[in-house]
DNA sequence: GGCTTATTGATAACGATTATCAGTAACATT
DNA sequence: AATGTTACTGATAATCGTTATCAATAAGCC
């Protein structure tokens, strides 16, 4: 993995971001410092930086993928009215009898669980 | 909603279908009643009773979504090598604090939440 | 400095899903 | 049973997010 200016813009981009950007987001604020940055450096860059554990990327049902700062296996808010994304301490120990059983019982080796628990936030109460 | 031939075909499809199937394969398996069936109305159809609640849609991280018959809350085991799609018994009242949280204290109505399991089953043990 | 090759920017291709639209069929009303 | 209304169909085009392609460029080793 070769260290580009692309690269460490990207990261850094994405760890200064308290929301959860997608790719798209991303590339226009990596934008604001090299304004010629194409959305397929960004995306590629994303891919690696996921591969390599300094981000995460978080599937969004119905919705684009979404880019974490925070490695730490963690679940999701999002809210379908603005479609903004939140951190949800969701203790993971609790499913820990689930993964047990899928590991010791069934033989599968798991790399990745999400959570994300969809609606509406208090500002976009459904119906207003 | 109207009572048509398709939409009876599709929901009997999925209700007798074992595995996960996506659209296409539900496309496929009608085809064998209604040779002329198209895949527009076969995801028209699909979207309808899901939003009627007569099955479930599974939205899969990184791939296509998946029908279910089982409309109860529960989570999902997908393997990474050959795609299959298992139910899993993951207790959801777990998760009552964290909904609780999301609900009462955040202001939030929640409508869906997706819990899905990634890795490899025995058949596909990662390497092999 | 020169060489190798990963990376870039631009653009095309992709796959899953939704939208469009003229023709058809469901079903309520006579 | 004929009629009228309109939801639904099949065919196809369009959409969206993402990945692949490719010639030109630049990182990093010698």
């Amino acid at each position: 993995m070769r260290k580009t200016v692309q690269k460490q813009v990207i990261l850094s981009t994405v760890l200064a971001s308290c929301d959860h950007p997608d790719a798209e987001t991303i590339c226009e604020r990596a934008r604001a410092v090299i304004p010629s940055i194409s959305l397929g450096t960004v995306y590629r860059n994303l891919a690696q930086l996921a591969a390599d554990g300094k981000l995460k990327r978080i599937s969004i049902p119905d919705s684009g993928d979404r880019f974490d700062k925070n490695v730490e296996e963690h679940a999701h808010f999002h809210c379908l009215g603005c479609g903004k994304v939140i951190d949800v301490n969701l203790n993971f120990e609790q499913m820990d009898s689930c993964k047990e059983f899928l590991t010791e019982k069934m033989g599968v080796t798991l790399t990745k669980i999400t959570v994300v628990m969809q609606g509406y936030c208090s500002d976009c109460a459904k119906g207003e």
